[in-house]
DNA sequence: CACCCGTCATGAATCGATTCATGCACGTCA
DNA sequence: TGACGTGCATGAATCGATTCATGACGGGTG
């Protein structure tokens, strides 16, 4: 493997010259520049970035911790997080904990041994104890999609309980005294807070807390859904409206409920959220809670960076919190 | 941030003694090795990836480069190469093309300047030109649905010509006499071959050529889905039966057609292909041709650390063609 | 007692790039 | 002419872990 060392042999400079040829070009005589440069080609150079690295402390790699890769949802966080990432010339681990503690557990040590530039992580570990692995490190993290218990780190989320709030009201105004709340893992603040937002929505209109009904899939998938759905309609009388805490759960109610021979939106209204591609793209297209998912990987890539590159000593860490937003479509119109 | 030196000191032996209880515990004395552990676990020492990576030569990073993250079905494949990589102890480094022959060609170059272990690439560039980077840098790599054309590199791939012809077959089966192929970019061999396996099929049954139609979308999307939808709703004779070169397409078709009130299957017969989970999930469950999507992941990157592990010289290339399977659901049943 | 062997620990050399103190050559100015 | 500055190139030191030749020590054997 050609080094920085065949190089400068190559081209008869020594190794310094070589670097300053691609580090830091205006140190070094157009010449000279032109002749490295030409060597470097010809030889097919490749710096090393471990070596870099070495020197250096830190990679130039960002780890992006996610739930649920399967998840479009997460998917579009990652294209966000990517793109900010990239821009300053940053590249992205994408990693999947698929909701599982000793799986993030492991790659959280993974990124701390590659020393990581830092981490985006939405946490699957309840107790955040997790992450403790990452401070002692002293390595920085931002929280996606969850906020800060502590405020001890850096956050983007978007607030679960207005998204909860929009889906119930619009239910409510469509006539519904009564819903279903599809949740999912109890330990998750997005799948609690979800349904507080439902519930406070409940009570602004006027209705008792017993007018919503939860019921509870283990997982956050299309196949859990397919069985909330078969407990749903086991339901009695059968619910009319349905609020789902994410779109995967929608699309498997759905598809159950579409099963049964009951007409959508008519017979039963449906809400999702995430609004992910395939909400829409559904036979009947889902009413969901919009996420600004790719803004929040954005945000939480330039954050990171902004916490990196500054003195850390000076930085002060920020809960950005975005707005959701109603998306409505045929599974949830008004029945005239 | 604490290093090997560090616990060497406080543990009061060599580096090299630490560096043994690391990596070769059985060289170390029970007593030694207990006492340097647990100055380990009291600093809290990590060991420097790089450091590591520098004097081995190589990380202990397999980089997988995809067509479209968007794509469950090349989730899935994420998923495979994860788990099978993770049992080597190596990490994955999921990275996205997006079909970008430019993004293919940053992302390799940074995949070589990491001294990754290798790379399992579906090529967006059709000439190929782009791995000839890791090539001159002896980076092994293996193709992921996609068949070497010079044998220079292990394949992993579907056999797509196959799975066209089983979908086509079941539609002529249904008593289909025409039919239309919603392609995609002609440069993706995936799209060709499809298409290929449909011809085949056609006229194996005795059907002219002109019995296929071509609609081509230009990326492979459920967006590019609905505008191929309305285009083949203009086509007259209304056609029958459709054949899409992937789920997202067909998703995106079967929209744009029950928007147009037509009914599947009666009116429309729809066939995917990859059978990602959406394609189950959608309210008319679509038939499609299943792709061992986490196999081929799981194959892949066997494949490369069997590379790896060997010597090089030794390696013999392989081309494993996996089978597709047709999945019949709702959306092509044969109408009464 | 001399010798050998096995068990452990040692510490210097190494990987490849970066950085910085040093120095050379040349030009300018007093 | 000597002093000084500028523009460039140099190469040794450095990052942290691994590896290996070396040697210390203790026990067993002839």
């Amino acid at each position: 493997m050609v080094g920085i060392k065949d190089v400068a042999r190559q081209a008869g400079v020594s190794v310094g010259t070589v670097s300053n040829v691609i580090n830091r070009p205006d140190l070094v005589s157009e010449e000279t520049r032109t002749r490295v440069q030409s060597v470097i080609n010809k030889l097919g150079y490749i710096r090393s970035e471990s070596a870099r690295q070495l020197r250096a402390g830190a990679s130039r790699i960002v780890a992006l911790l996610v739930l649920d890769m399967g998840n479009p949802f997460f998917v579009d966080v990652a294209k966000g997080a990517e793109r900010a990432a990239r821009q300053s010339g940053l590249g992205v681990m994408v990693c999947n904990s698929a909701q599982s503690t000793s799986e993030e557990v492991e790659y959280l040590s993974l990124f701390a041994e590659q020393r990581v530039r830092g981490v985006l992580v939405t946490p699957a570990d309840p107790t955040g104890r997790s992450l403790d692995a990452l401070r002692r490190q002293r390595i920085p993290y931002v929280l996606v999609d969850r906020v800060s218990a502590d405020a001890a780190a850096c956050s983007v989320s978007v607030d679960d309980v207005v998204g909860g709030r929009l889906a119930a009201q619009h239910l409510i105004a469509a006539g519904h005294t009564s819903l279903v709340y599809v949740g999912g893992p109890r330990d998750l603040p997005q799948v609690r807070d979800r349904r507080a937002g439902a519930l406070a929505a409940l009570q602004e209109a006027g209705l008792p807390p017993e007018a919503l009904t939860e019921i509870s899939a283990d997982r956050l998938d299309v196949s859990a859904g397919r069985d909330a759905g078969a407990r749903l309609l086991g339901l009695a009388p059968r619910p009319t409206a349905v609020f789902c805490a994410n779109d995967l759960l929608a699309l498997g109610v759905l598809q159950a409920v579409f099963a049964a021979r009951i007409s959508v939106p008519e017979q039963m209204a449906i809400v999702g959220y995430d609004d992910i591609e395939f909400a829409a793209a559904a036979a009947v297209p889902l009413t969901s809670v919009r996420q600004p998912a790719v803004a929040m990987g954005r945000l939480a890539a330039e954050m990171l960076m902004e916490e990196t590159s500054g003195d850390s000593e000076a930085h002060e860490h920020r809960q950005v919190v975005l707005q959701p937003e109603l998306v409505v479509r045929g599974s949830s119109l008004t029945p005239r």
